[in-house]
DNA sequence: TGGCCTATTATGTATATACATAATTGCCGC
DNA sequence: GCGGCAATTATGTATATACATAATAGGCCA
C-alpha cells in the first residue's frame, strides 16, 4: 500500500471504523508515513484530499482532527448557459429584453457591498433552447468594473463576456426556489407562482463589485453533481 | 514568482488574455517549470488546480489544452441537516412520521438502478428548526444495504446513521424547484403549490443502491456558496 | 492502403530533503 | 496568576530525481 489513493481510501475506512472519534486528532503525516512506508508527502496528499472532501480538518500545529459533524462537499459543475443548452443537443440563442441605466435596489446594492456605485446598467435577457424559454436573466452591472467598451450584445451574452474581460472575479452562488412572478410567468411561459429553480450569483474583483444576476430556471430545470 | 499559487493566477490570467483560446494546447510542465524557473512538480499542482476548476483538460501524452465552452465548477458544502440547524444557532428536532416496508415507486426504483431490491423502507421525516418545520425528508432505504441492526430512529437521524456505518458511498445529488403537494404544504406550512428547494440524493456501495432520499426544503431556504 | 507494434512523450505519482509558516505550549518575568 | 515572548512542532510548500502509465505518432510489414 502506498499510493496516496490507497492511503486516502484506508484512512477513510479506519475513519468510519471509528478508529479515531469524530472530534479526534490522527497521527502526525510522519508517523503516518511510516506505518505506510510511504514518504511523507504521499501522505499529505492523501490528508489533503480528505480535507477537501470535508472529512478532516487540519491546521498547523494542531494537527488533522477528524471533521465532527461533516458538512459533506460535492464539486458543482456550474454550467455556462450557452454550453449547458448546447450540450442538450439544442440551439441556444437569447435575445435582451431590456438594458437600462438605473439605481439597483437596495436588496441588490446590499448583496453586491459597500463599494456599489449609485448608478448601474440593469440588463434582461431571456434564453431560449431550440425556441423554448429556457432562462430569464436579470442582472445589474457596474460599469466601471469592466474595462473596455461593452461589446455587441447581441450576440456575446453579458455573462461570456464578463468571463472572457474579468475571469477571476470572486463571488458567491446562491440557490433558490422561487415563486414566479408576473414578468417571469410570461417570460418563461409559465403560470403566476410557479415553482422556479433561481440561481443567484454575485461576483467582485477584489474590493470593486462587478455584478449581480439572478437566472430563474424555467419549470422543470434539474441541477445534478455526482457526490 | 514561484509558489504554485501564483503560477495557478498567472496561468488564469493568460487563458483568459487569449494567450492560448479555448481549445488550445499549452506548453508542457517542463517547459512551464523553465519559464516560471520553478520545479516541475510545482507546475504540476498548478495545473491540477486549473483541471480541478474546469479551466484545462489534461492527458498524457495528449498535453493540457485549455476547455472549450468551459462550465465553471464550484466547491458546494453540502451540509448534514442537523449541523446546518445548529449552526443557524437553533436547536435541531425531527419527528419520524411513518416507517414502512414496500415496493418503491418505478421512479425511485429507476434512479438507483438495476440491482435495486423488489422492497425496501420508506422513512418520512420532519426536520424542526427551534420548531419550525424545516425540511420535509422522504428517503427509500435498501435495507440489504446496511450492516448491523438499525439503531434507534428517534435519537439518530437516518442519514447520520448512514454516514456513520457507510460513510464512503457514491452517488449524485439533484438539486431543483418543485411545487408543494398536499403532504409537503401540510408538514412544511405552507401553501399547495408553494416553491420548495429540493435536494435529491441517490447513494450506492459500489454496484448495491443504498438509498434515495428527496428534501424538500421549507419556503425561503438558500443554499449558498463562495465562488 | 491498412493494420499492428513500438518508440516517444507528456502527465501522474513516489521519494528524500529542505525550508517556510502558523499555532500551540510552555517558560519567564512581573 | 497573568501577559507576553520564544521554543517547539505539525502542516504547507518547493525541489530534484526517478519511475509509471497512457496515448499518440510513426514505422514496419503484409
Amino acid at each position: 500500500m502506498s499510493g496516496w489513493q490507497e492511503i486516502r481510501d484506508d484512512l477513510r475506512r479506519r475513519i468510519a471504523a471509528r478508529e479515531w472519534p469524530p472530534g479526534a486528532t490522527i497521527p502526525g503525516e510522519e508517523t503516518l508515513a511510516a506505518d505506510y512506508a510511504a514518504a511523507r508527502a504521499t501522505v499529505n496528499r492523501a490528508l489533503r484530499e480528505l480535507a477537501v472532501a470535508g472529512l478532516v480538518e487540519r491546521r498547523r500545529k494542531a494537527g488533522t482532527r477528524v471533521t465532527q459533524g461533516a458538512p459533506r462537499r460535492a464539486v458543482l459543475s456550474i454550467p455556462v448557459l450557452r454550453a449547458e443548452v448546447e450540450a442538450a443537443g439544442k440551439a441556444h440563442s437569447f435575445h435582451i429584453l431590456a438594458l437600462r441605466e438605473g439605481v439597483p435596489p437596495e436588496a441588490v446594492r446590499a448583496r453586491l457591498g459597500a463599494n456599489t456605485p449609485g448608478r448601474m446598467f440593469a440588463i434582461d435577457t431571456l434564453h431560449r433552447a431550440d425556441g423554448a424559454a429556457f432562462a430569464l436573466e436579470r442582472r445589474w452591472l457596474n460599469p466601471a468594473a469592466v474595462p473596455g467598451p461593452m461589446p455587441d450584445l447581441t450576440r456575446v451574452t453579458v455573462n461570456e463576456w464578463l468571463l472572457s474581460t474579468l475571469p477571476y472575479a470572486e463571488g458567491e452562488i446562491v440557490f433558490s426556489a422561487e415563486a414566479a412572478g408576473p414578468e417571469e410567468a410570461r417570460h418563461l411561459g409559465c403560470a403566476t407562482g410557479a415553482a422556479l429553480f433561481c440561481v443567484e450569483r454575485v461576483t467582485r474583483t477584489g474590493a470593486v463589485p462587478v455584478t449581480w444576476v439572478r437566472l430563474f430556471h424555467a419549470p422543470g430545470y434539474r441541477l445534478a453533481s455526482p457526490l
